[in-house]
RNA sequence: GCCGGGAUGGUGGAGCGGUCAAUCACACCUGACUGUAAAUCAGGCGCCUUAGGCUACGUAGGUUCGAAUCCUGCUCCCGGCA
């Protein structure tokens, strides 16, 4: 097997990603690295859905990434990935998730497997197949500190003295987004005292993607159902034990089904808001390019999926 | 039966004579998104093809140059007394 390869199954929640990700790692003699931004946090298993089988445990590896062993679970014997990195109340994000990534697809191919990238954060994905010199770049607390309260038309006029073009390349939306202000003042603040983003060149990858989907309702009531399914599995009482425990405004916690959890109307509030993180990411998914789109509604969308998988895969 | 309060857009809820198609929030629709991405943010959101026009604030009338806003009848809802 060419060893650039790597196979990318994406696509909205509830969309079955990860049970087609271990048929094909079956097939294909591959391993599960996860992308998911919850998923990434020990102890959120259930209302992020994890769908951990009873009894499994995780296992250490002899890979590290920032001082720890990273952990795989055996699923149908097959590694999985990308779970448990890091607990709830630390800091994560994108570029973490992308180092982690690299040495788990580097590791992966060293014993001649096929790593297989199954996941709905878009963010995460896209940062392993596109070039992002920026992300790398450090937060800086006491700048995040000094500017928490500021407007947007403040942060803007402050960022257009920084970098004038930076500002000006910014959209109309996040131009009025302090969160995307801040970072982009971090980003040319650092530029500015001379930091240089190191940013490696990307391997050459030979990177196939299947995105699953379906018309929304179909969808909308898969959701429901694993909702109902996680609420039968003890979603309650892991919600209220992580709430009782982390302070509740942790951006691991603001999760669909914690967030939702203070409300009166628990289900219908999560799954309110499961709907409505579909629709991003169908938004999101629809304008990037080179995507396989599966719809798991049909018959026959199995087959076709294997079969232009297996047509990459032996090219 | 009597007394009091209320009926506003998909929902909650402002407005209490003109600048009201109606603050705001939620829901919904469309979209953005290169270090929080299950996050964050933007635009739209009565009807008509626009400047503009039309129909709207329980219902029927009335007062007024002008009413969601004032008055009267009716219908329904809520609280108190019977």
């Amino acid at each position: 097997m060419n060893m650039s390869k790597l196979l990318v199954v994406c696509g909205p929640t509830a969309t079955g990603k990860t049970s087609l990700g271990l048929k094909m790692a079956q097939k294909f003699n591959g391993e599960i690295i996860s992308a998911d931004s919850r998923q990434v946090y020990a102890g959120m298993d259930i209302v992020t859905g994890k769908d951990l089988p009873p009894a499994v445990t995780s296992q250490v590896s002899n890979l590290s990434w920032q001082g720890r062993f990273l952990k795989y679970y055996e699923i149908e014997k097959i590694k999985v990935w990308g779970y448990d990195l890091v607990n709830p109340d630390q800091d994560f994000n994108v570029s973490f998730w992308n180092e982690c990534a690299k040495i788990l697809i580097s590791d992966i191919r060293s014993r001649g497997k096929l790593p297989i990238i199954v996941g709905g954060t878009g963010l995460y994905l896209k940062s392993l197949t596109v070039s992002m010199p920026d992300i790398d770049i450090p937060q800086n607390p006491d700048l995040r500190l000094s500017l928490k309260d500021k407007s947007a038309d403040d942060l803007l006029d402050y960022l257009s003295l920084l970098d004038f073009a930076r500002a000006q390349q910014l959209n109309s939306s996040d131009r009025k987004n302090p969160r995307r202000l801040i970072r982009a003042i971090e980003i040319s603040q650092f530029k500015l005292s001379g930091g240089v983003s190191a940013s490696q060149p990307k391997a050459p990858t030979d990177v196939f993607s299947i995105c699953l989907t379906a018309p929304i309702q179909f969808l909308k009531s898969r959701i429901d159902q694993k909702i109902s399914q996680r609420i039968a599995a003890g979603a309650f009482f892991e919600a209220q034990n992580l709430l009782a425990t982390f302070p509740p405004d942790l951006s691991s916690l603001s999760a669909c089904g914690y967030r939702a959890f203070c409300n009166p109307d628990w289900e219908s509030s999560w799954s309110r808001s499961e709907h409505q993180y579909l629709k991003r990411q169908l938004t999101w998914f629809k304008k990037q390019p080179n995507l396989f789109w599966c719809d798991i509604s049909t018959d026959s969308w199995s087959d076709l999926c294997f079969s232009a998988v297996t047509n990459w895969y032996n090219n």
